[in-house]
DNA sequence: CGAGGAATTGACTAAGATCAAACTGTGTGG
DNA sequence: CCACACAGTTTGATCTTAGTCAATTCCTCG
């Protein structure tokens, strides 16, 4: 039996052993449907900090899970505009968008050096009719997507600056404290002009409205690093406005 | 042979024959795997103008496709905002955002009296399964409804209420050309409330922003009634601002 | 260590929201 | 069939919020 030394890096993770599969494909395998997966999900791809994943118009082949690091993914115009739609934490999906041109809708690039999962559509696809938990994980995904959005519309519809930027650290913190991290005490990975362009407000206006949070102490805010003192008074803010927390 | 006659009421629409198909299920299916689907959808339910197809937090069985009529999909928050997110026309599926939690995200409700044609999407999975084409049309209509949702963050996020509204008008005209109907001639089945929320603007600005257009004579504004004169104008308007048209 | 990008803060502006009043179809009930 | 009520719309006046422009400070990264 001649089996391949693997090197450091290009040791196969394995779905099977990886610590994200709750968040990413909490979905109740059997040993072999796993082996199945596992041989169809490609070894981790490493990106340094501003390197785009994938680009706009770029043909679609793969959705990417975030192992660890952190994305942002944007659409823009043709004049320039960009409009951050979402930033992405290990465990969540990238490229969903795609499917349906058959090319990326969307850039998606890294906010710090990260990893991914490379998970190949149409192998997806095909593994999904055999497996039908899958299959239907799947369509859950892609529908917790369309309701992320929906929320999303609605903070950009509907709320103000201080109700905007409120959701969305409360949002945050709800997904790091998902993943183990601290709650209440976290670095930020995106700049102000990024948090800005995803909640539809210049970036003076994110600034502004942090330093007014820091006055009310409800919350410390040093450059990147916030914490949160009083995330009830963020939540009383959010309270009436917020449907649910599915902002991502 | 005992062959039932079927009543008027509960005549059997089948995809087959359905003039929608090539709007709905653009989709390669041979006469057996047509069969197979025409035994899954259920013949269509009929509303009147104000009923509601579903509501936010019911529980979810089927997608539906509008057949005739026109609908309206909102989300609103716990202190009543509401937001559009979308309005549906002949051939467009509602009810995307409830596989994730098995409940409804959002109201579906029609905007003049109505049928649609009711997917259970336990079969269609199913069925999904057999019919691999079917099933990557499903993935590619959830994909679209994304590509879609990403549209609106940017115009929510990025444009200007002159811009917003010149989209909104175009992406409709657009969506009624594909349908065979006019262009640059049509009632529109919402008030201007609705076409605020779902613009995040203020009804009082739509008004007045459909005089502007009119003064400019770019438009003709009887009440619901809408010509446009100059689309080409119109287009400039959103010729930087839009990446593709994809708003519905 | 220096340069340049990111963030903060202030002053001013403008777009759209809000409040208010008047007008117009539409539809309903007498 | 007409009159009235009402919801939807238009338009004006004013106000508020967030955007714009600008100056300064402060990290961060090469």
């Amino acid at each position: 039996m001649t089996e391949q030394t693997p090197s450091l890096h290009t040791l196969k993770v394995s779905c099977s052993n990886c610590s994200l599969r709750e968040l990413c494909l909490p979905v109740g395998l059997n040993r072999e449907e796993m082996a199945q997966l596992d041989a169809v999900i490609r070894q981790s791809r490493r990106l340094k900090r501003g390197e785009y994943l994938f680009r706009s118009g770029e043909g679609f082949r793969s959705l990417y899970a975030v192992r660890t690091g952190f994305f942002k993914t944007c659409v823009s115009s043709q004049d320039g505009r960009e409009q951050v739609t979402g930033f992405q934490m290990s465990g969540e999906l990238m490229g969903l968008d795609g499917i349906s041109a058959s090319q990326h809708g969307c850039d998606a690039i890294a906010l710090e050096d990260s990893e991914v999962c490379e998970l190949p559509f149409n192998r997806m696809e095909t593994l999904g009719r055999d497996i039908p938990s899958l299959q239907h994980h799947f369509f859950r995904l892609m529908s917790r997507e369309i309701v992320r959005d929906q929320s999303v519309m609605l903070l950009l519809g509907n709320m103000k600056a201080e109700e905007r930027l409120a959701a969305f650290l409360l949002n945050l913190s709800q997904r790091l404290a998902a993943r183990g991290f601290a709650a209440n005490d976290f670095i930020l990975r995106m700049s102000r002009e990024e948090i800005g362009s995803f909640l539809g407000l210049k970036l003076e206006t994110v600034s502004r409205t942090l330093s007014k949070f820091q006055q009310q102490s409800w919350l410390k805010v040093d450059h990147k690093h916030i914490q949160m003192l009083q995330p009830e008074e963020l939540k009383a803010l959010v309270a009436g406005c917020s449907q649910a927390n599915s902002l991502r």
